[in-house]
DNA sequence: ACCTGAACACCGTTCAAGT
DNA sequence: ACCTGAACACCGTTCAAGT
């Protein structure tokens, strides 16, 4: 029973919670669409976001905090030792990325416009902040070749981005069988990076 | 001076270069805009492709025609043995990868739409008959570890999935440098996968 | 401050009609 | 067989105007 001017109030929080949603029923988005859903003008969203892209921003921006979330929350419930810690950072992104198919697409496209916001960029840094740090640890701790840490890092992380997106491509089922390839792939890795 | 009728004879073609074109300087491809830069009415693509999917669709298998040539070429010039060979395959599958982003994307995205054509699915399948032969191979030889040869593949792809996606979002510079991180790459798998 | 309604320049697709 | 031109139902964006 809230009482409604004309104005609607939380639109702004309204338009992204329903553009994700399109989003993640594999649906085109289209603002006009999200507008009339929501009961508002086409023209309404300008008020909150400049351009549609600023709405993508806003979203990827979001998704890049919550992944975050999702990879410091799993590696810490994996305990402290390195190797559990990677296998629960690996699980946690495949598992983000096959979740949120539509929405990481979105985030690295946006990380990378030439336009994109500041914002957007830190939030994107920020999110793997902690997984860098256990690369580094993991060095330290003599489980992983020494060496610049970004770039052993970045073969990991291919991995498990190209796994995501086979699985989001079809070419890949995801559930139980999906934890499986992961564990493979996060132990061959590691296996290969073991110093010798 | 070739002699013009009001029709434009070849046009199935040019659509599709044309399309490829737009697509490579990273254009959004509009059906219309075609037309009007080929010469022709916006209705006349409508005779060739039944929709915008059909087009795409068909520059997507000419893609993995294309791919799979790329790839028996890089091998076929690497010699008889199983690691250059697979080196050989992994830097010319990342080369296509981010030469032609765009269209790999459209590969990928129509191979596994739910209405997509027999012929591009067996194209697909085509693309990676050999490096999959490769890879048994690599088994038979003991340079890779016995087992379920596709899912082996499949985390040796990823990666090469992987670090093209990251090249083609600016994570990752292309290059000399991208080279040096693929050649890691594979041979971090291949020790990762050789027996023990 | 926040939203509306009309307008503009685009789309993809359809279909009768032309040659 | 191959293409045209008008039409339809959509877009994103802009802007004067309303409350």
């Amino acid at each position: 029973m809230a009482t409604r001017t004309y104005h609607h109030g939380n639109l702004r929080a309204e338009l992204l919670a329903g553009a994700e949603q399109t989003l993640a029923e594999g649906g085109d988005l289209s603002l006009r669409e999200l507008a009339r859903r929501i009961g508002v003008s086409h023209a309404a969203p300008r008020r909150h976001f400049a351009d549609k892209q600023a709405l993508l921003d806003a979203l990827a921006e979001d998704g890049f905090e919550r992944l975050g979330r999702d990879l410091r929350a799993a590696m810490d419930a994996a305990g402290e030792q390195c190797v559990p810690r990677l296998l629960a950072f690996g699980r946690a992104y495949v598992a983000f990325a096959t979740r949120h198919a539509a929405l990481l697409e979105l985030m690295f496209a946006g990380k990378h416009r030439p336009g994109a916001a500041d914002s957007l960029r830190t939030a994107a840094d920020r999110a793997f902040e902690a997984p860098l740090a256990l690369f580094a640890e993991a060095q330290a701790a003599g489980e992983v070749v020494p060496g610049d840490t970004e770039r052993i890092a970045i073969v990991a992380w291919a991995t498990l981005q190209g796994l995501a997106s086979m699985v989001n491509s079809g070419m890949l089922e995801g559930g139980a069988a999906l934890d499986d390839v992961v564990a493979d792939a996060v132990h061959q890795l590691v296996l290969g990076l073991r110093p010798r």
